[in-house]
Formats: C-alpha cells, structure tokens, sequence
DNA sequence: ATGCACCCTGACAGCGCTGTCAGCGTCAAA
DNA sequence: TTTGACGCTGACAGCGCTGTCAGGGTGCAT
C-alpha cells in the first residue's frame, strides 16, 4: 500500500512515516518509481511504532525495541540490552510520574489556598 | 544582590534567571550600571518559579499564576482566572499521568515477555 | 493528451526552553 | 593601574519531533 493509505490506516501523519523511514524504523519497499510500498507486516510494526512513540519513548528508544518486538517470529537475538532499555524507561518514567505528582499537589495547594474573589489567604511559605 | 548570588541561592541558572526577566518573570532592579540588583523579595519569588518550573508549568502559565502567588501579603485581585487555568493544569497534568501509566504497564509488558536472552515468547498481538 | 490526486525530496520553521560563545563594560583587590 | 572575577547583551545551536512549503515526478481516468 501507499504512504497514504498506511497513513490513514495506522494514525501516523505522512511526515512521520517518512520521519521514521529516516531514523532507520520501519522501511518499505520501493516499487520502480520510488514510491514507497507498505506490507501488512509494515502495517502492524507502523501501529507499534505508534504506541509506543505516544507512550512517550523516543525513536533512539524504539530502535533498540523493535527488533526484539517486531519480529512476528520469535526472538532470536539476545535482548539484555533492550531488556536493560526498557527497565531504563520504566524508571524514567516512574522519575517522571513522581516529578508530576508533586506538582500536581503543589498546585492543588495552591488552588486550596486561593482567594474565592475576594481579599483573603495566601499561600505560607 | 547580584546574579550570580541569586543564581546560587535559588538553584537557577544565570542564564534562565535572565530569561525570565525577558519573560516578564522576575524583574530586578538596576544598579547604575546596569546590574541587575534582586532583593530578598525577588529571591523568595525565584524560589516560587523554580518549584513551578519543576512542576512543569510553562512560563506563560506562570505568568498568570505568579500575580496571585507570589504577593507576600494578600492577593486583592481577582483570581478566577487564575484558578481557572490552575484547573486546567491539574487537568492536563492528569491527562498527562494517565498517558505515562498506560505507557509504563505497556512497557512492563513488553519486559514480561522478553526471552530471557535465548529463543522464545514474544508478544502476541 | 490533459488533469488531478498522490507521491517524491529537501529544506526551513517552531515549540519552550537551555547552553554556550563572543565582545565588551564594571568593580574591587593587589 | 592592572588584573581577574563577574556582569551585560545579542545571537546561534540543539533537543525530538512535527508542520509546511517548494519544485517536480507518477499514475490513473477522462
């Protein structure tokens, strides 16, 4: 299939698909006049690609993945590195859930400590 | 007190200390050559920035938050908007924990089912 | 053969900071 | 007065994408 079919098909902009193709994710056939042509199997890699970008992981991230998610054939590469990657982003984002929960409650100290509209308290140091 | 004490005292860069006097954030006095001159006052704002800026709020939100925050003694304006956006933030921010643990366990996922470094599972779809 | 939808590449812009460098004043101490 | 730390401004770069535009082919249907 075309660019734009696999774009509608996975949710994944045109640009992007041409991004990933870039950053060495994710490359098609080409058919005689260079466009690109996408698998099925295309398709399925396009649709991981995407949860896992919104799930926050960069394409460096994700390249270290793929060849150990991918494959629609069992795994034979050892993946201790990507297993290595992997527990490394659970713990960024488990950093980062922290950082957010914290300013979740700050600012909802702050909400509490709020003025309704009219003179009133402030936020103590 | 100069920059570069403010600088160490609040944890902030120079060069980001500059930044949010470009923003509007945080305007210091001038000495009569120019150097920027910050109080104790500014100090105890700068501190209040750095917490937002660590809770990952925006310079312009900041803008609207810090006129109702920062006041040393109470805020007489009215702060509905102000609560409005904090609202909003608390909202996003949800939003945004919501995204991380659904990429977390996702990725949790993947973790389970890694071969352990010889042939074997893989994700089924 | 003409048109129109769709594809191609390459490049520039923008997000919201943040670092760094250049080129040049200021100030206090030696 | 000279030195060295510190301050000033302005500007450019980079992060990791993501949109958009320009200039130009391809492919199918009238």
């Amino acid at each position: 299939m075309q660019i734009g079919e696999i774009s509608q098909r996975s949710g994944i902009t045109v640009r992007m698909l041409r991004y990933y193709e870039a950053e060495g994710l994710l490359q098609p056939h080409r058919t005689g006049s260079g466009y690109r042509d996408y698998s099925e199997t295309d398709l399925q890699e396009a649709k991981r690609i995407k949860q896992l970008a919104d799930a926050g992981l960069t394409v460096e991230a994700m390249h270290d993945l793929l060849p150990c998610i991918i494959s629609p054939k069992p795994t034979f590469h050892p993946c201790d590195r990507l297993r290595a990657r992997l527990e490394g982003e659970v713990a960024k984002l488990d950093q980062r859930l922290a950082d957010m929960e914290r300013s979740r409650s700050q600012i909802v100290g702050y909400l509490a400590d709020l003025p309704v509209d009219a003179p009133a308290a402030m936020p103590q140091d």
